[in-house]
DNA sequence: CTGCTGTTCCAAAATGTTTTGGTAGCCCAA
DNA sequence: TTGGGCTACCAAAACATTTTGGAACAGCAG
């Protein structure tokens, strides 16, 4: 391999103005740069990266780094947000070094070591909790991260985020199946161990609270870790009969996510149940509505009524906010946050994604460098 | 961030013997190590990554870099596989950096970059097409690689290689379907530009030829590029009715992926068709499969009988297969291939990925590095 | 006392860039 | 003719490691 001394040498001229003509600078003639290019191609020079990030301490890599509570194969959204975020990190010029970890020490370990190592120029942290160690311990640490979620003290320690309005999602639903006529909603969800999966839930009873329905405990399953949970929980939304109890018997049933909404509908397809809110709310069907829509979500057999999260923008404005971080930090010690609109949202807080077709996607903005995006409801058949 | 002279002055020591205090050289006394290492842990110290690789000449990095033809959307099995490669890549201890080209002129570009810059230890490359330029690029390109998916003529144009058995794979499906009583089995595929797509292909051929039945031209569909194309194929191989020409009617649809069978199955539902093979070839049902097992394939409407591609597995071959390519070469000039043990087959080909449960993976080696990996039937409701 | 071996340590070179802090020469105004 | 400003260039420092090629010393056999 051939190294900016080769270069040099058959230029005919210092190291120091390769290196100038090849990135840009303005103190080298424009016959002398051109030259030093054409010489470059020939001699297949490529500037090590490794030499490179050491003297200019970037290294053009971020890393993304979830802290997963099951199994990855369960999480479905992990992986297609890990796809997308590769995708547009690709387009950003920028590395993606994923990191999985289990448990918070593990996470500990991890940033520690890519933050003392200069491994990483940023850090993606997701699955935020609603008290998360994490966003301390990276302030402390003193590199750039953006967090995808927010804890529960967001305004007070401050720090850079985006986060989807899963409450307003949820509101969109509940209005939805009231419009259609539904006044029993069951909600499904698996623990309240994030803060997403919380905020879902507030959407519901602020959605509910909306319409003036009472909230019935009964119809309220928060525990849903595996299959077998839900077989039980549909079975005892069955039980509640309108004979016993009037009323009592849900019509629509609120899956907190995609993955919990397909087992439903088959739970209830398994026991011969019609799916839909078509056919009104005395017809015995139960409508069912899921979170995220996943690529599967429009296949299944009853396509899903769901809201869809823009993945692939919300992967893009991470990496912008970061970038924008990263690079602003660089300049000198000016902690000044950079307006909001270096991450080019326009003037009414619209932000549209590049590449990946036009989706408009809203984007408001809650502080200098959080943003909450703003989900979509999505209708098919299921209700 | 403290470097290596801060913990050698601390430890009053050179950093000659930091560093092998740190690496696990044997010339440094036990007790000094000890010290070395607690006096690094106290100032929080870790090596600087970049510094590093620069003397090393090693960046612990892999490249990923795909060739897809459509847009990554429509590329399911791409994300599923990127997600898997990017979890086996952290087990490893390795960043992967993923790269998307949509042209072979890209990949030239992009490839020559990695090479020349030392940015990545290797590079795996998929998608292979029968006859592929980037294997010959790579080759003179003198970087460690390793291909998943296999040219027409690998066993000349020697290179390291995993690849899937989908020959086997969809023979195994026509073995299923003949066995549930199918004569007619329409094929259904994308169009022949990559050497799985012709594998498949070939599978479904030789699986006629084992069972002696003809193939008939009005039964294989390969150009299959949207969904409005498969609407009109499905439309074609329903109207081959049995009355203009006997025998005519597909009773089983061999689609050659998952996506392709999912699309299948919604048109005949459209037309109220019923799916499954297991009311026999009389009823005018018709039996659909798939390929690849991706994560939907169990819950759609009909579960799908598909085969199984063993993602993770192949993820951890590749990553293996490539580490030991690169450690091998750095040892000395010596290009001998490693033993495929290096690799921790056991006696008779299978081979156990660790994590990820303990399926049982079939692996045949076809030649020193190369890999053959076999699918597995998996039987449901649709055929 | 000599030479040999093995243990423990170290100074300096090497890795390939970018950045710093200039210099040389030229033109032009004072 | 002096000084300032501009253009085009460059030597050396800095970045933080690992590797190379020893050196110092102790113990021990002869």
């Amino acid at each position: 391999m051939s190294t900016i001394f080769d270069v040099a040498r058959e230029a005919g001229v210092s190291i120091t103005t390769v290196s100038h003509a090849l990135n840009g600078f303005s103190d080298v003639s424009e016959k002398t740069r051109q030259r030093i290019v054409e010489i470059a191609q020939a001699l297949d020079y490529y500037p090590s990266a490794a030499a490179r990030s050491l003297q200019r301490r970037r290294t053009d890599t971020v890393a993304f780094a979830p802290l997963l509570r099951g199994h990855i194969e369960s999480e479905p959204f992990f992986k297609e947000f890990l796809g997308l975020l590769t995708l547009s990190a690709f387009r950003h010029n920028l590395s993606l070094l994923a990191t999985i970890a289990y448990t918070p020490s593990d996470t500990n370990q991890i940033f520690r070591e890519l933050a003392g190592s200069g491994r990483v120029d940023g850090i993606i942290v997701a699955d935020i909790k609603p008290q998360d160690e994490r966003i301390g311990l990276l302030g402390s640490l003193d590199i750039p991260f953006v967090a995808f979620g927010r804890t529960a003290d967001y305004e007070d320690l401050y720090y850079p985020l985006v986060d989807v309005d899963s409450r307003a999602g949820i509101r969109a639903v509940v209005d939805y199946l009231v419009g259609k006529g539904h006044q029993r909603i069951a909600y499904l969800s698996g623990p309240f161990n994030t803060s997403y999966s919380l905020h879902r839930y507030y959407g519901y009873l602020e959605g509910l609270k909306n319409h003036g329905l009472p909230v019935d405990e009964r119809l309220v399953i928060a525990d849903l870790q595996e299959q077998s949970n839900t077989t039980e929980a549909v079975a005892h939304l069955l039980s509640l009969s309108d004979d016993e109890s009037p009323g009592a018997h849900p019509t629509a049933i609120l899956a907190a996510n995609d993955h919990l909404a397909l087992q439903v509908i088959q739970e209830l397809q398994d026991r011969g149940i019609a799916i839909g809110s078509e056919s009104g709310s005395g017809s015995g069907s139960i409508a069912v509505t899921g979170f995220d829509d996943l690529p599967f979500a429009a296949h299944v057999q009853t396509p899903l009524t769901t809201v869809r999260q823009p993945i692939a923008a919300i992967a893009d404005i991470l990496l912008s906010l970061l970038m924008s971080i990263i690079n602003n930090r660089a300049g000198s010690k000016k902690r000044v946050p950079p307006a909001p609109d270096t991450i080019k949202p326009d003037h009414d807080g619209q932000l549209s994604t590049r590449g990946q077709g036009k989706a408009d996607v809203h984007v408001k903005w809650i502080g200098p460098m959080q943003a909450l995006v703003e989900p979509e409801l999505v209708i098919r058949a299921s209700a």
